[in-house]
DNA sequence: TGGAGACTCAAACGTATGTTTCATACGCTT
DNA sequence: AAGCGTATGAAACATACGTTTGAGTCTCCA
């Protein structure tokens, strides 16, 4: 870490694995420095104060998440492909190893538990890609596709999305419940081709035209 | 608030909401005494120390869900009538407006980010449930029933457990990307009967001898 | 009535943390 | 070489927090 050079840098890679690891309140802008190798006073010299840090450290998790979703927003195929391309993508990014992982760990620990700059991940990162969702879900449910304003198409959105999520938000959970089940080498194609199935086939339960809020639940095909 | 009496429960109390809205690291005892109109030594008294008083929010926590969750667990009927149980009282205790909802927010919490008592509560109160769960859908995947520690079958009752907790882990964002959705009065039942549909079908489209992990992903029925 | 134990209260203590200060070293221009 | 703006370093400052202390108050029983 040779001196005199980037050392904002270096506190913003620091600063994303502390703040990923412990919260915005948790971290310490101590430990920040220290992995850094970078002096306390640095963080209020380059970045004003700990709050204005971690808004740049989001600035910076949020653009390397739009140039990651770039190839799967412009992708074309039939619906099924490009409904595996976004479960692939959101796993991979869920479950990156090694490098920067930590932005995405942060912007789940944003969604839990959101700041002042909330509002701002959520319009910018989080809003075009599930747009795009309810534009593939749209497709599976027709012809002809429905609104994406349609119920169908927000529930079965959110499920795929939460099917994804699941596993990294209830990570702890799942590791105590069936220890090594996360560790496995193939687990993304796995988890991929689970939700994938799951998914086509649960979205194609609701392509008959059954009003989806009849009351009655649980008609279908018992 | 009359004083003098039971000024242990106004503590548990106040400390459940506190701890469910804040984290058990940005909670203060001083919060807590003032929501519960007692004085601030009378943690240290009563509980000997924040720690201990978490313990103890945990444990009345784990009873209420409990006793909540004991007619769901005895319930007989078709597999379809009790997942769809399942799925009805897992949003309910999700979203249980108004009374004492932060013990949900709580262990929602303890999921996202575990404390020390995090093991004992997944052995205790998140295990059973998961058993269940899978009890239903190994049922749903026969005849013949596979093995509970089949993949499908585990990755089944993770779908169906990361539809519910979605809506609750997820519900900020859900909030800012489609405002109102969440307000709606029949939410419970138009979410009970889109996540049981979904997961029927979803269910059933793994019914086929088709193994899960067959590295090819997506092939299936597209 | 008197005293002992249970409980409450206001105040203070020690520590961790975000922030500031001021002195020092480096690179660049004149 | 002198001077100036930029960056770094060590130390101190102010605050918020968990915890402790010691006195005061109430209840109950002998």
């Amino acid at each position: 870490m040779e001196p005199h050079v980037e050392t904002e840098q270096r506190i913003l890679n620091a600063a994303g694995e502390v703040f990923a690891e412990r919260g915005f309140r948790d971290a310490t802008v101590r430990e920040i420095c220290a992995r850094a190798g970078a002096n306390l006073a640095a963080i209020n010299y380059h970045f004003g104060d700990k709050a204005a840090l971690y808004g740049r450290v989001l600035d910076q998790a949020r653009c390397w998440s739009d140039e990651h979703d770039r190839p799967i927003l412009d992708a074309a195929g039939t619906p099924q492909d490009r409904l595996e391309l976004f479960i692939r993508g959101m796993l991979n990014k869920l479950f990156d190893k090694g490098r920067p992982s930590w932005h995405t760990r942060l912007m789940s620990r944003e969604m839990v538990e959101p700041t002042a700059a909330f509002d701002g991940l959520v319009d910018c990162t989080i809003r075009p890609k599930f747009d795009l969702l309810r534009g593939i879900v749209a497709d599976l449910l027709g012809p002809p596709a429905p609104d994406p304003e349609d119920d169908r198409v927000i529930l079965s959105a959110a499920s795929v999305i939460g099917q994804c999520l699941h596993h990294h938000h209830c990570r702890h959970v799942t590791h105590r419940l069936l220890p090594g089940a996360l560790d496995a080498p193939d687990l993304i194609p796995k988890l991929t081709d689970h939700i994938l199935r799951f998914s086509l086939a649960g979205i194609a339960g609701l392509r008959q035209p059954g009003t989806t809020g009849a009351g009655r639940a649980a008609g279908g095909d018992r």
